[in-house]
DNA sequence: GCCCAACGACTGCTTGAGCAAATATAACCG
DNA sequence: CGGTTATATTTGCTCAAGCAGTCGTTGGGC
């Protein structure tokens, strides 16, 4: 059977995606032991690693694949759970911060760990350093190619721009 | 900052995903020019890709990244549409095929091109021959470790044990 | 100072997906 | 043959997410 689909440009497509979906259902799996979806995760994630632990609401959508509604009630969720709370942002009355909560920071420390061995283990363990390193650096040139604004990856750019609203 | 959002192993789940993420909204913007979500394009994917055109309901599911009501629904919608039909499985009255119709394969002819040339454009163009293979290669390793029972894959041993219900 | 455009967050509505239950059929066992 | 169990699909319910519209706030032009 000659057809289209044997195209290994397919073959290509059909290997990321697979890769994505199988490491995907391995950390939901692992956050569900934890009590979070992979959505609430990012979210915390995104928040954890800013300054003080907050972003405003948009920024969070910014940095994170939903959109500004999405992020409206997923912090609504995490905060009726007490991972987040809602600050008003002193100087813009219009906007408001997200931020992680003790508990919230307590949940990430817990989940982290098992989040981390998942990795090592299904994925950059897989490869020796060399084939790894190849790996990524492919990645890499495709991700910067493709780049949509980087919208799930290390926008320490867009973290710079963001805090001209800074309660300190 | 020294945290441990920096922890590379991270960093390559970051990049993975954010490749996953670019490529899907290059893809899903030229599928709706012809029409076709992205799951109604993995959908009729599989279907033409298979013997007659068709597969039954359950086995869809299993290559697609649907459950069986998904499935249901999106066959609903394709239907609808008129770019699938289903068929009773004559030997086993429980089953049905979902059937490519013909205005479905020309749909799926006019967006075919594109596609390719897509994937073309910003992946597998973007990396020369050696580190396109070292790419897919280590791709291919981490796929077969995580395999969830090749989701979105190759499923040549599948297919090949799903034609007991042959019509023909 | 006043007006108007831009902005940030939230809400109503719609859609797509999964789970669990319902229905119909098939297969097996005695 | 009759009954139980397993399988294929569909349907009711729920939930998460996006779009578009709303409301309050801000800032710029005059």
């Amino acid at each position: 059977m000659t057809n289209v689909f044997d195209d290994p440009r397919i073959t290509a497509v059909g290997l990321l995606y697979e890769v994505h979906a199988g490491l995907s259902a391995r950390f939901a799996a692992q956050l569900e032991e934890h009590g979070l979806s992979s959505v609430e995760f990012e979210v915390i994630t995104r928040l954890a690693r800013s300054p003080g632990n907050q972003l405003r609401m948009t920024d969070l959508a910014a940095q994170t694949s939903l959109s500004t509604s999405g992020v409206t009630r997923v912090v609504d969720r995490m905060e009726r759970d007490g991972l987040l709370t809602r600050r008003a942002c002193p100087n813009d009355r219009r906007s408001s911060y997200a931020v992680v909560t003790a508990a919230g920071m307590r949940r990430l420390d817990e989940t982290l760990p098992g989040h981390l061995r998942i990795i090592e283990q299904w994925f950059t363990g897989q490869l020796d350093p060399a084939a790894l390193a190849a790996l990524l650096d492919g990645l890499r040139r495709v991700r910067d190619a493709v780049h949509p604004g980087a919208t799930a990856g290390s926008t320490d750019q867009e973290a710079a721009d963001a805090d001209d609203c800074d309660p300190a």
